[in-house]
DNA sequence: GAGAATTTGTACGTATGTATG
DNA sequence: ACATACATACGTACAAATTCT
């Protein structure tokens, strides 16, 4: 869980919280990521604090981002 | 002067200006960029505009910026 | 050194547009 | 057509670092 206190960006936070789940097989290659909507929800973030996170995670090649669909764990990398 | 018409979005074209001002010349390497508030004014766009730009001309290795500074164009490249 | 002003950093909320289902 | 989901842009508030008085 995100901690508000920690003085670690949120953004950074959320990114290596979906990056353990990533790596630990939570999230397959290819399958969704949860939506920004639910990301916010679940984490009790700001929809820019999740935009943030997974332009973290596009940039690591982890994950890419499709208009109006999802985010999804990259297959390739 | 960035156009809310064209479709391209305003931290890409801010950050296409500022970038034609350096390779021109109007900043040199060390030179301190106008600040935020500045920028914001001149070219009638949000503070988050202008500093996506900044982030596009950091990412480029063009400009380096300091917290409670201001961004300067890199001396290295 | 103290305090105010300036400047960048982080986070939130809102509105509207675009693409997909 | 409608609902869902990502994209862009605005504004606000406060924190943190620096600079000026």
């Amino acid at each position: 869980m995100v901690d508000h206190l920690d003085p670690t960006p949120l953004p950074r936070q959320l990114a290596s919280i979906l990056r353990a789940a990533i790596e630990e097989g939570e999230y397959q290659r290819g399958d969704p990521l949860p939506s920004e909507s639910t990301l916010v929800q679940e984490h009790g973030v700001s929809r820019g604090v999740v935009r943030q996170a997974m332009e973290i995670l596009r940039y690591e090649g982890l994950v890419v981002t499709i208009q109006g669909r999802r985010s999804y764990v990259a297959r390739t990398r």
